[in-house]
RNA sequence: GUCCCCAUCGUCUAGUCAGGCCCAGGACACCGGCCUUUCAAGCCGGCGACGCGGGUUCAAAUCCCGCUGGGGACGCCA
């Protein structure tokens, strides 16, 4: 049997470190053992996926230096590899569910289901909760859905007993059947959940090995009924320990920067990148720290995985890049890599049109543009102090603060949709625009004026200005926890009365 | 709260499965020194960990149990 494995990330966002990581250790065991590496696009969130998403991801993870043999963009035998374009497949799938009784229609409103969670909550009860549509008779469920009565299909799940799954790295895993959901497998829109999904795809892609994040581990038994159910031969577990925060916590962007373009900016090369994931939770044999992708996987084994969640240290990131842009290169390559970097027409082309009025001599633009090369500004607090209408410190820090929240929003980031949270920013907290901006010039390029400032954020990308102004207002004073929840209840309440008001006016 | 996973220096880890070679090795960071016109880089040195308690054993970082701690899941997200 050819092994074969999967990265199957979801077009949501910003390429995220993880997904490389995942990908990485799912690329080097499939090569390893002579095998097949895919790539497929869990895109059946029909309201968050986007394509352009889709595409940096592909971009971000070829950046890196990974390849697949079958994916969207290079096809394959077991196409298509977008889900949303394997509708029919999953409906099929669960209407056998449905005849075979695995599964059930339940007819449930958001409504209903957000009340009857909040009683179960309430109850304290130690079991899942269940439908009260669980056991209603077929033929009424098939007279309700003939009727056009919106529902959902979900797992039937055993209520008593244990089950009990296998984890290549941890043995056998036991749950309470009583624990395990009845997950939703098919939504209200036609779409599939997840977990249909991925069993379904898996199957059809003939995976045999899924090596996926440690968070999946609770949701494994919904998939192995699943597999039960079809009667398909379910492939290989191996949960890989998750990325984590310097606090521990599973790696997320509000605590550190996520993003691959984030690295890729900030001026890490894709194969120290590459080789710093390879160092999580893997080490070679001979516990060498600078080694590239074909020296990985040469060495490759699963047992050498281990299984606490390591911190992503961007300060041992920093000295493997170090190493690599001293060591791994010839000067002309190192000369290429600048180039490639932000010396090109592309990136420079942006960058132009925004300092050529303010130059009067090609020496000026130095200067002028200098942090648009730069990863974090070297401020002090008193490069934030004396802003013309702000009264404190901890008025700019809010000022900073709550707009990046308030940007977290954006679905694009672009010059125009930052202008207008911006703006709108500062109708909710009732300051002038020029005073809620005057902290951003300082924090983002270090100086009281600079280029335009909607497109230089624009330029500058959502992970560099989110890092920035987090560490402005560091400069000031760390956010302490305390004060994280003061200012997010203070700020919702805010946005939510701003809400208000503009319906108000009509 | 319930269930599950995990546990070696601040951080990444070797060693754990096959107990003795480990009063625990390497790397980052930090501190000191050497080199050097400066700063880096490099080299040398220092600081620093087997979470706790019970067992099993001649012998435990390694095996077993409990506790504690950390993490994850509990969505018509993935």
């Amino acid at each position: 049997m050819t092994v074969r494995t999967r990265v199957a990330p979801s077009p949501t966002g910003d390429p995220h470190v993880g997904t490389a990581y995942v990908a990485l250790f799912n690329y080097c065991f499939a090569k390893k053992h002579g095998g097949q590496f895919i790539l497929r696009i869990e895109d059946t969130d029909q309201v968050r996926s986007t394509a352009s998403s889709e595409r940096m991801i592909l971009e971000a993870l070829r950046w890196v230096g990974l390849s697949w043999d079958e994916g969207p963009d290079v096809g394959g035998p077991h196409g298509p590899y977008r889900q949303s374009e394997r509708a029919e497949l999953y409906q099929e799938a669960a209407a056998t569910l449905l005849d075979s009784g695995h599964a059930f229609r339940c007819f449930m409103t958001a409504d209903e289901l957000t009340e009857a969670r909040a009683a179960h909550q309430a109850s304290g009860a130690t079991q899942s909760m269940i439908s009260p549509y669980t056991d209603l008779p077929r033929a009424e469920s098939d007279a309700r859905a003939a009727a056009g009565d919106a529902f959902v299909i979900r797992l039937r799940t055993p209520r008593e007993g244990t089950c009990v799954i296998q984890d290549r790295l941890r043995g056998a895993i036991e749950v309470p059947w009583d624990q395990v959901d009845q997950q939703v497998l098919l939504k209200s829109d036609g779409f599939p959940t997840y977990h249909l999904a991925n069993v379904v795809d898996d199957h059809h892609m003939a995976i045999t090995h899924v090596l996926r994040g440690e968070e999946w581990i609770s949701s494994a038994p919904k998939h192995q009924l699943l597999y039960q159910a079809f009667g398909w031969q379910m492939p290989e577990l191996v949960h890989l320990p998750l990325l984590r925060n310097p606090d521990k916590s599973k790696l997320s962007k509000r605590k550190n920067p996520t993003s691959i373009l984030y690295y890729q900016r900030m001026g890490f090369l894709p194969e120290a990148l590459l080789n710093y994931l390879g160092r999580m939770a893997w080490s070679m044999p001979d516990e060498r720290e600078q080694f590239d992708l074909s020296e990985m996987l040469e060495h490759f084994d699963l047992d050498r995985i281990s299984l606490g969640g390591p911190v992503f240290d961007v300060t041992k990131l920093e000295w493997l890049n170090g190493v690599w842009l001293r060591d791994g290169l010839t000067e002309d390559e190192y000369a290429q890599r600048v180039m490639d970097w932000a010396f090109n027409r592309e990136f420079l082309g942006q960058i132009i049109p925004l300092v050529r009025q303010r130059a009067n001599k090609l020496t000026d633009l130095a200067p002028l543009a200098s942090f648009f090369l730069q990863g974090l500004i070297d401020l002090k607090p008193e490069d934030l102090q004396g802003f013309k209408g702000i009264e404190s410190d901890d008025e700019t820090r809010r000022i900073l603060t709550w707009s990046l929240w308030h940007l977290e929003a954006l679905a694009e980031w672009e010059a125009d949709g930052i202008q207008a949270v911006l703006r709108e920013m500062a109708e909710i907290m009732g300051v002038k625009l020029r005073v809620l901006l005057a902290p951003f010039f300082v924090a983002l390029s270090g100086q009281r004026s600079s280029t335009p400032l909607f497109q230089t954020m624009g330029i500058l990308g959502k992970d560099i200005v989110r890092a920035r102004i987090r560490h402005a207002v560091d400069t000031l004073a760390p956010i302490s926890k305390k004060e994280q929840g003061r200012w997010q209840k203070a700020y919702d309440q805010a946005v939510a009365a701003h809400v208000a008001a503009l319906a108000a006016q009509g």
